[in-house]
DNA sequence: TGTCCACTGGAAGGGAGGGCTT
DNA sequence: AAGCCCTCCCTTCCAGTGGACA
């Protein structure tokens, strides 16, 4: 009888020895290193909470991975672990003005949730267990929304702390009248108290909003500077312990490999957990009983591989077009090409596949967020008399992205009718 | 120094889609 | 069923822009 397939695999050693999600960047570890200081100083701002008042709103900047958001939900765990605590114990005894059961937490991450009926509807609903008495994902005046999530939230006295994580999407993308109508929300409250903790990416993002809210939300601020390789070091050596027990698992350099990657770009945690994971699931892959340094530069590029992938089938179809005419264009990946230039490949495809064709305008939009996701380099550059435009390159390997794109059904039709025309006309 | 080009980018608004209310 | 709300995607309009060129 031949071998089962997964055999081989069964056989040989795990490398991973306890729970595989301790290297994901969603784990909350016991311990924050390098954090301690800022754990403290929320913590003593978010105490008062306990004590049934309202803590100062906060608002935490730094870039990602710098352990912004891990700190935040720290403290939610150690909330979630005093209440678990206070039931089986008479802590009250001992803490008398304080009572724990009194904090909610609400954890909203705006990247995912953009929009402000959205933030609203996903806040009110935190507070209903009820399916009939959900407030629907559309449908509902905005007034109506603001409505609920107040009759809810004061149903008893309690203190709402509200976390919006990569707050400033949402104010790039819907302005500031969520938080005009959070940060006011209080004295319209009668029994509960709301604080609100904004996390940004982005130091600049204020500068966007309304004075009064400004000043309301950023009560008290928290600035997280980037890791350097050699905390990136301690915090995976950190995890490595709780993930294999052993840290001899590892060859030679790949913790400090691990961590110099991720210090270049600008300190990123999550980068360094990304990498230390990858490797040692594709050491596993191949059976080897140790992670080495060559398995680091290939989970590297296979990160780097999966983003670009992941970004471009993702794509709407009108910005595939678009993505495809850049690269069927730059015929060896490196020419620069003008939004005009870009815009009659598009029509041309649009014509072949027989989609409709959106304005240069709209396409000029396209552009732009192809290079917000980092697909392309568009730079304006005026050509004198010959007018101001972008020069369009693409950034990502042209083959493996063609192929990628070809995926989509309808520019598989395109692909079938020789794309090489396009590109002879267009260049020459 | 003014003109001109080929756009850029902001603003306003239309309409489709999903869903609620009366 | 009609009217309303919100979001998303898109179009239309138009002032502004930077630098080569006359």
């Amino acid at each position: 009888m031949a071998e089962n397939v997964f055999s081989s695999y069964i056989r040989s050693k795990p490398i991973f020895k306890g729970d595989r999600d301790i290297l994901r960047t969603s784990y909350i570890p016991e311990e924050l290193p390098h954090r301690e200081e800022y754990i403290e100083n929320l913590a003593s701002i978010m105490v008062t909470a306990l004590r049934g008042n309202r803590p100062s709103n906060v608002l935490l900047f730094g870039k990602t991975g710098t352990g912004k958001t891990a700190v935040v939900r720290y403290l939610e765990r150690e909330i979630e672990r005093l209440k678990m605590e206070d039931s089986n114990s008479d802590l009250d005894d001992a803490f008398t003005d304080y009572n724990v059961h009194r904090v909610e937490y609400v954890y909203i991450n705006c990247e995912v949730v953009d929009t402000h009926y959205g933030v609203m509807k996903n806040i009110g609903n935190k507070f209903i267990d009820s399916w009939s008495e959900q407030i629907p994902f559309t449908g509902w005046p905005m007034e109506k929304v603001y409505d609920a999530l107040k009759e809810r939230i004061d149903e008893k006295p309690r203190v709402v702390v509200i976390i919006l994580d990569e707050l400033d999407k949402l104010v790039t993308k819907s302005g500031d009248s969520v938080l005009y109508h959070l940060s006011k929300i209080n004295s319209e409250l009668k029994n509960s108290k709301v604080s609100l903790i904004g996390i940004s990416n982005n130091l600049k993002f204020t500068e966007f909003l309304d004075p009064r809210v400004k000043s309301r939300l950023g009560e008290e601020k928290m600035i997280f500077p980037p890791y350097n390789a050699d905390q990136l070091k301690d915090i995976l050596g950190e995890r490595i312990r709780q993930a294999f027990g052993e840290i001899d698992i590892m060859e030679g350099d790949v913790i400090a490999l691990c961590a110099a990657l991720a210090a270049q770009e600008h300190g990123d945690a999550r980068r360094a957990l990304d990498l230390l994971r990858i490797s040692t699931e594709l050491a596993e892959r191949e059976k080897c009983s140790k992670v080495t340094t060559n398995h680091v530069y290939k989970a590297k590029n296979k990160i780097e591989q999966d983003c670009v992938r992941e970004a471009v089938i993702t794509l709407p179809t009108h910005s595939k077009l678009v993505m495809y005419s850049i690269l069927l264009m730059s015929k060896n990946g490196g020419e620069k090409l003008t939004t005009g230039e870009v815009y009659s490949g598009y029509e041309e495809l649009c014509a072949k596949s027989g989609i409709d064709t959106l304005t240069q305008r709209r396409i000029a939009d396209l552009i732009s967020e192809l290079d917000m996701l980092g697909l392309i380099l568009a730079r304006v550059k005026s050509f004198g008399r010959r007018g101001r435009t972008r020069e369009i390159q693409a950034s990502v390997p042209r083959m493996e992205t063609i192929k990628t794109i070809e995926e989509d059904d309808c520019i598989k039709v395109v692909s079938e009718l020789e794309s090489s025309n396009l590109t002879q006309t267009k260049l020459i």
